[in-house]
RNA sequence: GGUCCAUUCGUCUAGGGGUUAGGACGUCAGGUUUUCAUCCUGGUAACAGGGGUUCGAAUCCCCUAUGGACUACCA
C-alpha cells in the first residue's frame, strides 16, 4: 500500500527530475536562439553543427530557432552564399522559425536591412559616455600599432593607454566631432573600454571566464561606411530580437568580454552564452577549413559549393550521404547523451540534447566514422528510399529497369556499401553481363574439368528446374550428391560466369533474378571466354 | 609576442575521490557465409609531464609542456 501522496522517486525519474529543474530555470523567458552566419562563402560542417546545436536546443526547450544573416561587411559579400546557407540548412532539416525568407515579427533578418537602427544605438553609447567618435587615418592607426609593439606594451591597439594621443572626440569634445561629421569627414565610433575592470562572464559550457579590461581595446562599433561592426550589430540584434541564449563557435570567446561590456553599457539584460568547441582537421592541426576536405579526401561542406571563380568544393549530399546520417554524425562530434547509443533519429536528438553535455575540447573530424554512420542509415532506411536514390544512379548509367527489380537489387546489395552510388559497383552484373573475368580467381579455382561440370549443370539442373532460388539450391545439391561432385568448383565456376568475380550476393538469388535464359547465356559465354 | 580556452586508446567519447578506466570507429585474429561483403566473438590500444591536497586521485589545486582560438573600420 502506498501511503505517500506520490510515488517515491525511482532512479530513472531522478534524471527526469534534474531535467525538470533545469527547465524551471528556463521558464519565464521563452527560449529563442539564433544562427547568425555571414554570407561570405559556404557554410562548412562546423557551421552546420553550430546551427544544429542551436536548433536542437530550441527544440528541446520548446523555443524558437531563427536564422539571421550578418552581412555588415559589404566587401566580403559573396554571391550565392546566403542561398547556399538556406539550402544547406534545408537539406539537413534544420528549419528556422524565422528567417530572411520566411520573415517573422522580429524582422528584418538581414543586418543590411536593419542598417538604420544601429546608428541610434551607437549614438546612445556616445551620449552615455561609453563610446566616442574617432577620425584616425589608416596610416595613423598603423603607426600607433607599430609604436605600441616597439614599446612591448601589453595591449598593442587603440586603448585606454593611448586614446588621448589620437584624433578623437575624447580629445577635442563631442561638438567639434559632430561638426567634422557634418562636414562629411570619415569617422568611426569606438567603444570606450574602461581601464581597469574585471569583467566576468558566464559560459554554459566553460563556466566563469574572467578578463581584465586593461587587456581589451577600444573596438570599432560603427564603421566609416555607415555599417555597424559585428560587435554592435550582434548585441543590438540579439537584444531586440529577444534572444535568450547565444550558442556560437569558440572563436568568439575572446570577444565575449566586449559583448558583456556592451550589454552593461546599454543597461540590457544579457542572454546566456555557450561557446562551442571547434571542429579540427583530421590531422589535428588547426581548425577545419575550406580546402581541407578535398585535400584530405572528404567533403567539408554539406552540399556542393560552386565558388564564383569557378572552383567547386564537394558536398556531403553529392557524395551520397543521407541527411539523417550526416546530422547524426555531426551531432555526436562534441556532444553525447551519456549513454552508449550512437544512432539517433532527429526526434531523439531534439529530446536528448543538452548544452551541459557539450564537450569543452575541440573534436577532430573522422571521415571513416562518417562512412560508418552512412552505412547504418543505408541499412536502416526504408528500402523504398534507397531504391529511389538508386534509380537515379541507374539513369546515370543509362539503365532503365522496373522499380521492383531495382528494389530487389538494393535489398541484396545495400549491406555491402556505404553509399547508394556504390550499389552500382556491387550490382552492375545484374544489368550488364560481365565484360571480363577475374584472372586471379580463374588461376586458382577454374579447373580443367570445370567446363564439363558446368555443361552438366545446364543439362541436368538449369533446364529442369524452375528459376527460383529456393528450388535451384536443393536441385543443384541433389545433382552434386547423386553424381558425387563437390559443390565448390561448380559454385565458383557459376559465379565467375554470372558476376565475373568471386564476390557478390547469394548466387542462387542472382540466378533467379537473371532468369534461365540469361543464366545459360552467361555460362555459354563464360565457357568460351574463360581459359 | 600578448590574452583566453583546451588536454582519457590512432579518432569520437563515458567517467564528478575508491572502476579489471567502459563503449563506438579503425585495426588485428577467429567464426558464420563453400565467394566477397555484412554479421558474431575475441584481441590491440588511453588518463600529456611534474608537483601538491587526500587514507586514496583520470577525477580537486598549482606549475610545465603541447595544441587551439583570438589579437581588422572580417564575421
Amino acid at each position: 500500500m502506498n501511503i505517500l501522496p506520490f510515488s517515491p522517486p525511482k532512479l530513472p525519474s531522478l534524471v527526469h527530475f534534474l531535467h525538470f529543474c533545469r527547465n524551471i530555470s528556463l521558464m519565464g523567458e521563452k527560449v529563442r536562439v539564433r544562427f547568425a552566419p555571414s554570407p561570405t562563402g559556404p557554410l562548412h560542417i562546423g557551421g552546420v553543427r553550430t546551427a544544429l546545436y542551436n536548433y536542437l536546443f530550441a527544440k528541446r526547450h520548446g523555443g524558437d530557432f531563427i536564422l539571421r544573416i550578418e552581412d555588415t561587411d559589404q566587401n566580403r559579400f559573396v554571391e550565392g552564399a546566403e542561398k547556399y546557407i538556406v539550402e544547406s540548412l534545408k537539406w539537413c532539416g534544420i528549419m528556422p522559425a524565422e528567417s530572411p525568407e520566411s520573415g517573422g515579427k522580429y524582422g528584418p533578418y538581414r543586418q543590411s536591412e536593419r542598417k538604420e537602427m544601429y546608428r541610434q544605438y551607437a549614438d546612445q553609447l556616445i551620449k552615455s559616455g561609453n563610446a566616442y567618435y574617432a577620425f584616425d587615418t589608416p596610416e595613423a592607426l598603423e603607426a600607433l600599432r607599430k609604436k605600441m609593439e616597439e614599446e612591448k606594451a601589453p595591449n598593442t591597439s587603440y586603448c585606454a593607454s593611448n586614446r588621448l594621443t589620437m584624433d578623437n572626440s575624447l580629445v577635442f569634445g563631442i561638438e567639434e566631432a559632430e561638426k567634422r561629421v557634418a562636414a562629411g569627414e570619415n569617422f568611426v565610433i569606438r567603444f570606450k573600454m574602461p581601464d581597469n575592470n574585471q569583467v566576468e562572464a558566464d559560459d554554459l559550457i566553460r563556466g566563469r571566464v574572467t578578463v581584465n579590461t586593461a587587456l581589451l581595446d577600444d573596438k570599432v562599433l560603427f564603421k566609416s561606411d555607415g555599417m555597424p561592426t559585428y560587435h554592435l550589430a550582434n548585441v543590438v540584434d540579439d537584444h531586440t530580437m529577444d534572444i535568450s541564449h547565444v550558442i556560437r563557435g569558440e572563436e568568439w570567446l575572446p570577444s565575449l568580454p566586449l559583448h558583456v561590456m556592451l550589454y552593461k553599457a546599454f543597461g540590457w539584460e544579457m542572454p546566456q552564452f555557450a561557446h562551442l568547441p571547434l571542429l579540427l582537421k583530421p590531422d589535428g592541426k588547426g581548425k577545419l577549413s575550406k580546402r581541407d576536405g578535398d585535400k584530405m579526401g572528404f567533403p567539408v561542406f554539406p552540399v556542393e559549393w560552386h565558388n564564383p571563380d569557378g572552383e567547386v568544393y564537394s558536398g556531403y549530399r553529392e557524395s551520397g550521404y543521407l541527411p539523417q546520417a550526416f546530422i547524426n554524425m555531426i551531432a555526436l562530434l562534441g556532444w553525447n547523451p551519456g549513454t552508449e547509443q550512437e544512432i539517433f533519429s532527429r526526434e531523439e536528438l531534439s529530446e536528448l540534447f543538452s548544452i551541459d553535455r557539450v564537450n569543452k575540447a575541440g573534436a577532430r573530424f573522422d571521415p571513416e566514422k562518417a562512412k560508418w554512420f552512412n552505412h547504418q542509415y543505408i541499412m536502416s532506411q526504408g528500402l523504398d528510399d534507397v531504391t529511389e536514390a538508386f534509380m537515379i544512379e541507374l539513369q546515370k548509367h543509362n539503365i532503365s529497369v522496373l522499380r521492383e527489380f531495382a528494389a530487389k537489387v538494393c535489398d541484396l546489395t545495400r549491406e555491402r556499401v556505404n553509399f547508394v552510388h556504390e550499389i552500382w559497383q556491387q550490382s552492375a552484373f545484374f544489368f550488364v553481363a560481365p565484360a571480363g573475368y577475374d584472372q586471379e580467381v580463374i588461376k586458382k579455382r577454374w579447373k580443367e574439368n570445370t567446363p564439363e561440370l558446368l555443361r552438366g549443370v545446364i543439362e541436368n539442373v538449369m533446364q529442369k528446374t524452375r528459376f527460383d532460388a529456393f528450388l535451384l539450391k536443393p536441385a543443384l545439391e541433389d545433382y552434386c550428391n547423386n553424381n558425387q561432385i563437390g559443390m565448390g568448383p561448380i559454385m565458383i565456376g557459376l559465379r565467375l560466369c554470372m558476376v565475373g568475380a568471386a564476390s557478390g550476393p547469394d548466387l542462387f538469388a542472382i540466378m533467379e533474378m537473371l532468369g534461365k535464359e540469361e543464366v545459360i547465356q552467361r555460362i555459354e559465354t563464360g565457357l568460351q571466354k574463360i581459359k
